[in-house]
DNA sequence: TTGAAAGCGGTACCAC
DNA sequence: GTGGTACCGCTTTCAA
């Protein structure tokens, strides 16, 4: 039932327990035959140091915080895997949390946290946070020399190590891409206009449309701040009845699968006369009715890019001074565009 | 930088660690006063005692460890939110692995976990486990003293907490769900074939079929071992074509939405003369067209009620035996049946 | 009302 | 080659 432990051990062989230390770590100072059957014995009786010991001992926990704002979101489950792999592989543990997106949680959680729990946090910012846009729980996280990863939603002010997807880029080459299959009156649909990534592919959006010399029409330019996906289909209808479009960029897949279905209501056929790409991470477009071409975000890889900045960061305390790493999206052509 | 410790607080107010001690724990020992001057300024100076000496003196870690196979499946993301949502209300933290389906990483993981670093598992099994059927693992752990909950995918030879989802039922209600809307040729699809929680399902189909006095019909049970989805579709038109189907049970949501796409290209229309339903989480099944009918299956629940039950017994130490908690799927009526 | 000291389970320095 | 001991940060018993 107890946990074995040096002690034990020290006393079975009636040694003492800096012996039975040294053996187990396998010191040189030990001779060879007490080192065997004290190794061979810890083995048998499954012997393992107690963690907490250990991690008062060596000032270092070996795992690492995550607070993700919902895990309900494929993009963020991919990220904590991506996550998760290079912090096993590396040997560090994971303590996760999920702030769901608001602000207290977040904080409280990195409070909890940050008492010898962790060595590190991963982050990405609750939607709260980034409207509230209070930052001082980071700054007194990073005051006490716990180092932070940010990823996807970060705060730029914040002076840490970030990893984020080249929204701007991946929006404006979006446009450039439908525009070579022949699209003119292309959409931009949002649901998170409230973000920083949101207003980074918005003005990709624009830029885009700007190189390739096409109008801008703020009518085709569409928020949608109600969360509910239920209604997006209710919402786009009257403004595909309205307006002349012939292509659509979504920042996400609900509301891209629902244009799509309004498109298809209104007689379009996809992607012969009507074109959807969404900035997504895969799972629903690779379900729906055509199968829809996106902007992939690569979660896997941004988790796996984070853990590896933190670690290197924990396990080298140079004080380097803390980067932006930007992860580029990718074009995955589906069945909801033309090949150009 | 250092973080602040109670020494530091004692030199502080030149008095001993064990007045400061007292103090922040409002021990009725020390002076209103000094408590007072001791407590607030550990307030100000953001004092937090040290997570892994509080763990080490009580011999505990208020952290449990969950092991979950995939975390790109929504229900696990879903247990998952469950789990999080108790732990954190009951101030527990989290330390989360993912088997991946493997059975080394599950047993390496469970290895390294029980060295102090957590109070008790929460886990559902990875596939390989459920296949090898080798559990010495738990066994191992659970003689150690630390508690398990399975859930989901449980090993039924394990002597601890379960939680489990009622899938006969759920398979045998949808049958007869099924019927009463007209459908006479049912066919039951299975991805799952290998796991406990499929073989369930299929036997709970094959009991509404003979409630409702169906016939069983070999053809119309269709185990899919590849797990591509990618190839779904081509694996079922065969069948489609050479079998009378009028409705499908699916075991998930990919095989689901194959088969709708299959029906539909034969010229079927859905729900009208073709009904098809599938266990489920919601996520695909909100965003097919048509959306689907599914038997769901309450991952928060389940989560919430393992974490409840572990909690439980790590806070009276009370011997209870071992319990299995069965919640119970519903049906949630979407557009792809007839309402009866 | 306060403080000394042992102990939680290890590691590591120093003596022998 | 082995053992004693201090220490990591905190709680708790016992003594003052």
């Amino acid at each position: 039932m107890k946990r074995l432990t040096i002690k034990d051990i020290a006393q079975e062989f009636s040694v003492s327990i800096s012996t039975v230390s040294k053996a187990l770590n396998d010191s040189y100072e030990i001779s060879v035959s007490t080192k065997e059957k004290i190794q061979k014995y810890a083995k048998e009786q499954n012997y393992k140091p107690n963690f907490n010991a250990l991690s008062l001992k060596n000032r270092q926990t070996k795992t690492i915080g995550i607070i993700i704002p919902n895990m309900l979101n494929y993009f963020f489950a991919q990220v904590f895997n991506g996550i998760e792999k290079v912090a096993n592989d590396k040997g560090y543990k994971i303590i996760s949390c999920i702030s769901n997106e608001s602000f207290k949680k977040e904080v409280e959680t990195m409070e909890t946290l940050s008492n010898g729990s962790i060595d590190g946090f991963i982050l990405s910012l609750a939607e709260e946070t980034v409207l509230k846009n209070d930052f001082k729980h980071f700054e007194e996280i990073l005051e006490n020399g716990t180092p932070i990863v940010m990823f996807d939603r970060v705060a730029e002010p914040i002076n840490c190590d970030k990893v984020i997807t080249d929204d701007f880029k991946g929006a404006s080459k979006t446009v450039k891409y439908l525009t070579k299959s022949g699209s003119k009156n292309i959409a931009f649909i949002s649901t998170i206009s409230n973000l920083k990534v949101g207003k980074k592919r918005h003005q990709g959006y624009l830029k885009g449309l700007e190189k390739a010399g096409l109008p801008i029409n703020n009518n085709l330019i569409i928020n949608i701040i109600d969360e509910d996906y239920k209604n997006y289909e209710n919402i786009l209808t009257p403004i595909f009845e309205k307006n002349e479009i012939d292509a659509v960029i979504a920042t996400d897949e609900s509301s891209a699968i629902a244009a799509m279905k309004v498109a298809q209501k209104k007689g379009f056929k996809i992607p012969e006369n009507f074109a959807v790409v969404c900035f997504s991470n895969g799972i629903l477009a690779r379900h729906s009715s055509p199968k829809m071409t996106t902007v992939s975000q690569h979660g896997e890889r941004m988790g796996a890019t984070a853990a590896s900045i933190l670690i290197d960061r924990l396990e080298n305390k140079s004080e380097e001074a803390p980067k932006t790493m930007i992860i580029k999206t990718d074009i995955v052509e589906r069945n909801s565009t033309k090949r150009a």
